[in-house]
DNA sequence: ATGTAC
């Protein structure tokens, strides 16, 4: 059954929804992972589901899968990290000093965000309007509150619920990468292959790009806490979807906040030296048409991908990470790999890294460029080698028609602090 | 992934 599953190209599984496998040759998946995709085929509503090629064991679930239901939305295909995606900000710097660099990066992660602003105001602009929102705060840094007011109004439907549930003390995380995959990087683009798509951006070889890769932090933990494990129907459902959004939307103002850290370290933050950018969430919920009707999409580390739109596969410090334009392909369910997807667990690669490689050389990737971070254990957990290789992920999402390549982004310097 | 407890 495994062998089955692992065919190019996708196979069809029986009992439970059909599930399609977006591999290709070079493309390691674990069968855990793979079982587990099985098992969400299987649940109440579902209709279909997707494994890309990023597909990896999770607690209970899968990561790197897409699954649609009808009537019914399962918060556990969302997981607890709710509204986790990337933002990617492109600007015309090319060059760094890497000394100065580091020192303006600590700086900006370690100051705190909130101390001139009103809390309450800070979190409900956040949750009611994500990035966009932090233009109306008072008390922020003018350059955040101008780079704000450059970003566009969410199109998904307005936050509902009991924000009040949530409001103690979340707007303190805004601007924090968080710990685990997450992480703020300077990246470099050294390889563009759909240049009118790149002018589009303003995206151009050996110029510096900003990444994001975060989400709501505590607060979608908060969210999975209260809602539980079980799916959803009805009036829930709708509470539940109006929530979530608004962790979305606040994991969108963080991710903004992040950027604005990089680019200010950069010294990238004035008009003439921004160009265009985006922002994805790849652990989400959403209507979206399937098949003729509407159908709940789950993403639980997959990037939408939608006909004409842009989205990431994010890389490591040691493998580049890849601009893509979509396609919106059923096969995919519209959507490609959130990144190059975990080879080890954590705890594994914490315990075979370790023997492997001097703490001095972890600080370091391959590609020359270099991690700021403190926790030791961290760089051995999100070493690049515990992750699969990047290029054949990419391979697999062109060949099954997910998505073409728009440029790639070489590393320079990763924050996890 | 996370905050907190062990």
């Amino acid at each position: 059954m495994t062998r089955a599953l692992l065919t190019n190209p996708p196979a069809t599984v029986a009992a439970g929804a059909p599930i399609t496998l977006i591999s290709g040759p070079d493309v390691w998946m674990e069968g855990d992972a793979t079982l587990q995709l099985a098992a969400v085929a299987r649940l109440a509503g579902c209709v279909r589901a997707a494994g890309m090629p990023d597909l990896h064991p999770g607690r209970g679930y899968p990561i790197g899968a897409v699954v649609a239901t009808r009537d019914v939305v399962h918060p556990q295909l969302v997981g607890g990290d709710a509204g986790c995606g990337a933002r990617i900000i492109v600007t015309t710097v090319e060059r760094t000093t890497p000394d100065q660099l580091d020192r303006r990066l600590r700086a900006q992660f370690e100051a705190a965000l909130v101390d001139a602003a009103d809390p309450a105001a800070l979190f409900a602009a956040a949750w009611q309007r994500g990035g966009r929102g932090l233009a109306e705060v008072d008390g922020l840094p003018d350059g955040l509150r101008q780079l704000a007011a450059r970003e566009p109004d969410d199109d998904r439907l307005p936050p509902s619920g009991d924000p009040g549930r949530y409001q103690a003390g979340f707007e303190q995380v805004l601007g924090t990468v968080g710990g685990g995959n997450h992480f703020a990087e300077i990246s470099r683009v050294d390889d563009v292959r759909d240049t009118a798509t790149a002018a589009g951006l303003g995206l151009a070889r050996h110029a510096l790009v900003v990444v994001a890769h975060s989400g709501s932090r505590g607060l979608g933990t908060a969210l999975g806490a209260h809602w539980g494990p079980r799916p959803l129907r009805g009036t829930e459902r709708d509470d539940y979807l109006g929530e979530l959004a608004g962790a979305c939307r606040f994991a969108h103002a963080n991710r903004l906040v992040v950027a604005y850290r990089l680019l200010s370290a950069l010294g990238a933050l004035r008009d003439h030296t921004l160009r265009g950018g985006f922002d994805v969430t790849h652990n989400d919920v959403r209507a979206e048409r399937l098949d003729g009707g509407e159908a709940w999409i789950h993403r639980k580390g997959a990037a939408p991908a939608p006909a004409g739109g842009l989205t990431i596969v994010l890389g490591s410090r040691g493998a580049s990470s890849w601009i893509m334009l979509g396609t919106g392909a059923a096969a995919g369910l519209g959507s490609v790999a959130h990144g190059a997807g975990r080879k080890m667990k954590r705890s594994e690669a914490l315990a075979k890294l370790k023997d492997r490689y001097r703490r001095s050389e972890v600080a370091r990737s391959t590609l020359g460029g270099r991690v700021i971070c403190d926790d030791k254990a961290l760089l051995f957990e999100e070493h690049p080698d515990a992750y699969k290789a990047i290029e054949p992920v990419i391979a697999a999402l062109v060949a099954h028609r997910l998505a073409t390549r728009v440029a790639a982004l070489t590393p320079i310097v990763t924050v996890k602090l």
